[in-house]
DNA sequence: CTATGTCAACTAACATGTTAGTCTACTAGA
DNA sequence: TCTAGTAGACTAACATGTTAGTTGACATAG
């Protein structure tokens, strides 16, 4: 059992975000638990985070409203508030529900599709060759996720991406432990370009196909990782 | 433009809930939003319902900041809080969304059911029947919710049911408005019995058709309702 | 040495006071 | 009469004070 109190210098000054300063201060903390600077199982405490950021209890307790809505801390009502453990239960449940959405919107995507939409996920790809060749692994993760994004985004459905996101932040924050594989950028790509050419193709079941097997990748590789670091996960 | 405040006598005290007084309160008033007690327009004014309900405006705050993230209320920062419009775009968007969740959680019951679960399925199909025989609407509508509701527990995936709830409450609302109509309980009980043959055959493909024909069902429906009453929908 | 009961310290939840941004109504000018 | 500017009233957002429930350490009994 950590008792350790979470590193609070790892959090960034609310200067970086815009918004209100709840919104800040949610924004900041999210940023901190996803990228692991705040390890699981550490305690939260609203007056150091308070103190660090220079605002008053309220918009951080609204910021710890939404993180534990979204199941990133567990509130101990009355006494404590902690950063969440893994969960491969929830890790599974999000895969699950990210799968869901991302099928749907990939599958509308493939049927409604214009030509200059089209161009524009060509350039994507294009431009992930290119990351994947000069070795630029950040570039290429950041390129990957806006691949996932635009297709949402194309789907005319603007809080699409908002619940997307929400539902697989577990995924997301295991992600992160998740160092760049050999060779794994390369299939990447290649599977995104065959969930692009089934675009181009206006081919639903086969977008829907192509991009079931790209998600499927994932899974397995988070629980190679479950073993290696059981202690950030948590049976409950 | 309606400049009318919430008829504050509409809200069921909060003795009727559980959880903190935040908990209370958000439940209070999301169920007078979505029975449509009150109206789209219509001021949530923070004092009153302080008042009224006899708690300070910390839990109050808190409830609205959630109605807010899921799109009942529009909160203008400074000014003031009104009940959400309806948008044919997040209807739509809702329904997309659900949509998503149900087919997918529907082909994945139908993959892995159980015989006990398959017993239940039965149990409640078979319930409707005698509920549409008695031509008890409102028995037959809570058997409709509870039916949809297990197929989304027997997943395992414990969120699941938030979620769907989360990204369709304005579908939800929508389809207070709906009159029961001559007939369509009849046609509703066959569109589930349907689906309930498809898990029993556990055949995924015709699980997701059956429901996808079910859910498809309800859009028109509000479209017409759209034309009647455009007091209550905004264009933006 | 272990189990159990008590108590003090700490925290989330709640209440209330303060600030600053927005809307509206009124006025003045065209 | 209509527009534009302005001031005042009102509200959400934020700060701070208060309450009550949980936890965990320590002592005491078995």
């Amino acid at each position: 059992m950590t008792n350790t109190d979470i590193d609070i210098t790892n959090l960034r000054e609310i200067g970086a975000f815009e918004g209100s300063l709840a919104q800040r201060v949610y924004l900041a903390l999210q940023e901190a638990i996803l990228s692991l600077q705040f390890l699981p199982g550490a305690v939260v405490r609203k007056g150091l985070i308070c103190e660090k950021l220079g605002v008053s209890r309220s918009p951080v307790s609204e910021a710890i409203a939404r993180l534990s809505n979204e199941g990133l801390v567990d509130v101990v009502p009355q006494s404590a508030t902690r950063v969440a453990y893994f969960s491969m239960d929830d890790i599974r449940e999000g895969t699950f529900l990210r799968e869901a959405l991302e099928l749907a919107s990939v599958a509308k995507v493939a049927r409604d599709r214009t030509d200059d939409q089209m161009a524009q996920l060509n350039r994507n790809v294009r431009l992930q060759a290119l990351l994947v060749e000069d070795g630029d692994f950040a570039g290429f993760y950041q390129a990957d996720e806006e691949f996932h994004a635009m297709l949402m985004h194309f789907t005319g459905y603007p809080r699409l991406k908002t619940v997307a996101r929400m539902v697989s932040l577990q995924v997301t924050r295991a992600r992160m432990l998740l160092l760049p594989t050999p060779g794994r950028s390369n299939e990447t790509l290649e599977e995104h370009q065959a969930v692009v050419d089934a675009v181009r193709d206006q081919d639903p079941d086969a977008a829907r196909e192509a991009m079931r097997y790209h998600l499927g990748q994932l899974m397995p590789r988070i629980e190679a990782l479950a073993e290696k670091r059981p202690d950030l996960f948590q049976s409950r």
